[in-house]
DNA sequence: TTGTAATTACGAATGTTTTCGTATATCATT
DNA sequence: AATGATATACGAAAACATTCGTAATTACAA
């Protein structure tokens, strides 16, 4: 039982489903995962029950089928994911990050519309 | 020789540099590098080689000090691990990955408009 | 020319992440 | 009870990434 570090990338792989779904069972992740990319039943057993021993996921030990659940909190893990990410790729400019993802990506108008809003809101935040 | 691969973190801190600063000896990077964590020398020098040999960097071996020179595109290079961050990280959604980013740091006036002009020209370009 | 500093090359050690085979246990069906 | 399917546990191998020591070479200054 270690202390919660970093996820790898095929830890967070296994939060996003966690974090989609709920609660799972190691075949639950491992179908969903198989649907993206070939990985044995095993090495997806073998990460949870790391992700376990590192305290990012929780489990229900107590029928034969475990049941996981992330314990991690999405959107400050995301965050610091985030943080880390446009620091060594966009060398610390999260508006070029913004533009890109915006320019690469198609974004509905509901989307849009959020998008505005918290712009608005930082303009006027800023007066 | 190898083929192109997808850069690791450290070779991503590199690039970032020779992005910015056009050709570099490997002193120049280690101390721009230097500057933000302690690394060796030898360390700088191996991973460049390293990537010499990945084709990520092209360098200059006519004088004893070797130039390098980023050899991958920055805005494709950024472009692809953006895409890979934003399926791990925030289950493909690109809208949530800029409300974040937009929320956590502070942008500034100018940026700020060419994010309202960007969005205004994919609306335009939905109607 | 001799010595010192700076450079590349290279391999090995270390550390981390991913993958997988196999043993063992449990459950369901006949 | 016997069989087959499905779970977990566990260790080890494989793959990948990082760090560093040392040798060999070159440049340059005294």
């Amino acid at each position: 039982m270690k202390k919660s570090q970093r996820p790898t990338e095929s830890e967070m792989e296994i939060l996003q489903i966690l974090w989609q779904n709920g609660s799972c069972t190691v075949r639950e992740v491992n179908e969903i995962l198989s649907e993206r990319k070939e990985v044995g039943y095993t090495t997806t057993l073998k990460i949870m029950q790391i992700m376990a021993d590192k305290n990012l996921v929780m489990r229900d030990t107590s029928s034969r089928t475990h049941i996981y659940t992330a314990a991690i909190d999405q959107v400050s893990t995301q965050n610091s994911m985030l943080n880390t990410f446009i620091t060594n790729t966009f060398g610390g400019s999260a508006s070029s990050l913004v533009l890109q993802a915006l320019g690469n990506y198609k974004t509905n108008d509901l989307e849009l519309r959020e998008i505005k809003n918290l712009i608005e809101k930082i303009e006027k935040a800023q007066k």
